[in-house]
DNA sequence: GTCTATACCTAGATAGAC
DNA sequence: GTCTATCTAGGTATAGAC
């Protein structure tokens, strides 16, 4: 595997368990065993490997969405593996979702790092308008009535279980958090 | 005002905008106008510091829903105030629930830290819990059946409003995440 | 209780050999 | 592409004068 993936991999755990501010070429360097300077080839500034790491975030998760699409044609499955999707992002509450380390360190980031936090936030949110869309077509959820709003709120819920989840060291605390969501699924 | 209440409040400014990693002593020191090491009297470490931070954020914020339910009377009421609580904290997506801040830092932090984030949550959630329990009765939040999920749910709701909203710069995003609950108050 | 001074360390980043 | 060596800046923290 290339070097340049294998720190990404490395730095986007790091980051995820420990928050972008939380870790150090230093730290970096000794999980992927090269030293901090060669780091620095691959990725010259700390902002250039925050911008690597949400383009590449952002592809994989916009991707799996895509997917799930393919793959679930009703509703109701959709969420569901949206559901499981953050779930297993958590790792047990180990890991948080890449964006929220971003929206806590923000100040010293790139402005391509921010923009593309951004965008990720809005394209989820947009992908799960489509599926909220969807169910008050086919029915397998229950009681939608604004899908724009439903998915922002999901959104923001999912987020908001991982860091409560987190917090706790607890997966429970994240399976009580979607509970309400997750039941109007049909 | 005391020195301690001072740093306190430029302490959980910083700390709430930027992070617990996202500030040094000299910030604070320049914030407040004394030198660093004089800082140091007062909270001889930064885990001190943080200790103080939690604990005080903690009584404030459940002194306050306190204040609310008796203030308000019915569940509707309650649940409309504790959204305006968290609009508030925000400040315009400046500033995050310190809470946020310590689930994401976490690993660096006094134990005593990560256990009263943990407390927070679950004496939030209590809280909550009543709210919703209360709406069962006089009928005033829509669609209530397990009051418990309901409180979990808001919670992270709310937290990952914050996110959102914070990543963003928008304060437009909270309200379109915590809209479905929101009109659920009659 | 605040200051200056400083110790000690780690951070991000660069230069140049290999 | 990776290394050693080094720079500069900044971090947390302490000692001791005022």
């Amino acid at each position: 595997m290339e070097t340049k993936t294998i720190l990404l991999d490395a730095a986007e755990t790091l980051a995820r368990s420990r928050g972008f501010d939380g870790f150090s070429y230093g730290d970096l360097a000794d999980c992927v065993g090269i030293r901090k300077a060669s780091i620095h080839y691959h990725y010259p500034t700390k902002g250039d490997l925050s911008v690597a790491l949400i383009s590449r975030y952002r592809e994989t998760v916009l991707d799996r969405l895509a997917r799930i699409s393919e793959c679930e044609s009703r509703a109701s499955g959709r969420l569901l593996a949206f559901l499981d999707l953050y779930r297993a992002a958590l790792q047990g509450g180990r890991s948080l979702c890449l964006c929220i380390a971003f929206s806590v360190t923000q100040s010293a980031l790139p402005d391509e790092t921010r923009q593309d936090v951004k965008r990720f936030h809005k394209e989820v949110a947009q992908w799960l308008e489509t599926v909220f869309r969807l169910a008050r077509g086919d029915g397998t959820i229950r009681a939608v009535t604004d899908p724009g709003a439903e998915a922002h709120g999901a959104l923001a819920l999912v987020e908001g279980a991982h860091i409560v989840a987190r917090a706790a060291t607890d997966m429970a605390r994240f399976e009580a958090a979607i509970d309400t969501l997750r039941t109007r699924a049909i």
